[in-house]
DNA sequence: CAGATATGTTAGACTTGCTTAACAAATAAA
DNA sequence: TTTATTTGTTAAGCAAGTCTAACATATCTG
């Protein structure tokens, strides 16, 4: 009755975790080989992920076998590919980052973030793409305009005082 | 000629020259055991980075002697702690987040941020802070009232389509 | 100044995660 | 089916970072 699920995750064990689960949803089923590319490792350290996330009861690996996440293992993934997109959305469509930069950051963020952050975020997006004004609301264009000009748009609200808005 | 300045910091080694450029700024001098005790490791392990970061020209020390930080160190350091203050002004003025989640959070990902993401966020920053509609500008209150309730507020400016905004 | 206390260093061990080299099993092909 | 190829595992070692225990230096205090 003491099984060694200790709970948490070092990043790299969610990165494991992550690239396995993504791995099963895509192709149907695992090998150490395809986890072993995907995270640029070579198979012997896939192997030594795969007994520890075996031991916390993540994965089932059988000796040359397929490997299988578990419903727990599942759940966690989720959590993890879950901050992945959330961060990944919020830098692209909100920020504007390159993709590829974007990627990198969520990638790395994504194991340090809290679920406080995690939610607040969440509903930082929604609130953006739900905005009536249409694809991006009027004030994030505002941003836009702000971040490649340094100046800002005409206010259509009430001004009620002026601060400075310098370039740097 | 051929120092050792291979230029990247480990997260652990950006920690440690933070930590010390802080201790630097607010004691003016800087020992092993204040180290020990801010980062909440053992004095070993202090001295251990310190040889490392003396290795890279970060750091001056020699044995029981203060710890000195150099010019390059300095700017290191201030580049970490550029990111930090950074991420926590976005997560508590901005996302409204507790000081002390938003503080871990920061601590975390000051490391993992990239410098396109860093700028974006900085001006970002600025943007909603010299809004001319006062502390927070209109928008932001606007998610405010969102993440409290999960309504929007009515719009000002014209609707083009409305989209469902639902809480979940 | 000399002993007691605080501080710092060294040595050795452990953990996580990576590698290469050698070996073992499974699959494909002749 | 026997060989060749691909795939997976084991073993051994390296690097970063932590710790404890033992030792060394500095500093404080009587």
């Amino acid at each position: 009755m003491k099984r060694n699920e200790s709970k948490k995750l070092t990043s790299n064990m969610e990165d494991y975790l992550e690239a396995i689960a993504a791995l099963k949803k895509k192709k149907g089923v695992v090998r150490v080989r395809d986890i072993s590319c995907l995270m640029d490792v070579k198979t012997p350290s896939v192997t030594a992920a795969l007994s520890t996330l075996s031991e916390k009861g993540l994965v089932l690996h059988e000796r040359y076998g397929y490997v299988e996440v578990t419903s727990e293992g599942e759940r966690l993934a989720r959590g993890v590919q879950g901050r992945h997109d959330m961060l990944l959305e919020f830098l692209t469509k909100i920020l504007n980052i390159a993709p590829k930069i974007a990627a990198e950051d969520a990638c790395k963020m994504e194991h340090s973030i809290s679920p406080q952050t995690f939610q607040k975020l969440t509903k930082f997006i929604k609130f953006v793409e739900t905005c009536p004004d249409g694809d991006r609301p009027d004030w994030l264009k505002g941003f836009d305009y702000y971040y490649k000009t340094g100046k800002r748009l005409k206010c259509k609200t009430r001004v009620t005082k002026q601060k400075n808005n310098t370039v740097d």
